[in-house]
DNA sequence: CGACCGATTGACT
DNA sequence: GTCAATCGGTCGG
């Protein structure tokens, strides 16, 4: 499968952030695959509050200042984890969010991730499965030892999109946020199901 | 050090 | 709608 080159993700964050939409994830691990496609993102910048990078470099966030091309995961809330795409050229902290994935394949193992032994119950567990930042990184075994991956490797790589968002790309404020959030810098595809947040911005923009 | 709190989720009124 | 869970990053003293 066809993988984005690096030099897809080595410029600015909006307007990487929005191209990520309709493009498949696929993750590999213990050589068990799951594939999906991304629908919801968000941007974070150096120059922004609300951004891991806002107050300079350190051990935690230092990935988001390199080169753009790996994972920034982090964990958070003391028992939840979250991916961004690097983005932009070295020095610049800054990163796209994954916040709502489509899945497409490896769905069973996705529920023995998120549900255990109960896997899929309902239709909504199966809306559930990667809505949400933590929730995809829980269904695509994202972790701790993830953080700093590049994303040409075996493990985990981006296809280029399969399809256009069918809805089109909507904007809207961040999710989650206490800082900045005037600025629109949440991208998803319109009417996507497996949009995160409260129903009345999955459709908003 | 100690205190505060978060780019969240799931359970519950 | 409300709220607790749970812990590491960050900052002030």
């Amino acid at each position: 499968m066809r993988q984005l080159p690096m030099a897809f993700y080595r410029r600015p964050v909006l307007q990487v952030a929005p191209e990520l939409l309709g493009c498949i994830i696929v993750r590999t691990f213990r050589g068990r695959t799951v594939s999906g496609r991304i629908v919801e993102v968000e941007a974070y910048r150096e120059d922004d509050p609300a951004s891991h990078s806002y107050r300079g470099a350190t051990a935690r966030n230092e990935v988001m200042f390199g080169p753009g091309g790996s994972l920034y995961v982090y964990f958070t809330y003391g028992m939840h984890f979250c991916a961004n795409v690097v983005t932009g050229v070295e020095g610049h902290g800054e990163a796209a969010l994954i916040r709502g994935v489509e899945p497409l394949t490896g769905l069973d193992l996705m529920a023995s991730r998120r549900y255990g032994r109960k896997r899929l119950r309902s239709p909504a567990d199966v809306l559930s499965l990667c809505r949400g930042p933590a929730r995809f990184c829980e269904a695509f075994h994202l972790s701790r030892p993830d953080n700093g991956i590049p994303l040409d490797s075996p493990e985990i790589f981006i296809a280029p999109l399969s399809t256009r968002p069918s809805g089109g790309v909507a904007r809207s404020g961040r999710i989650g946020i206490r800082h900045a959030t005037e600025k629109r810098w949440r991208f998803f595809e319109r009417g996507s199901p497996w949009v995160s947040g409260p129903r009345h911005l999955t459709h908003f923009s």
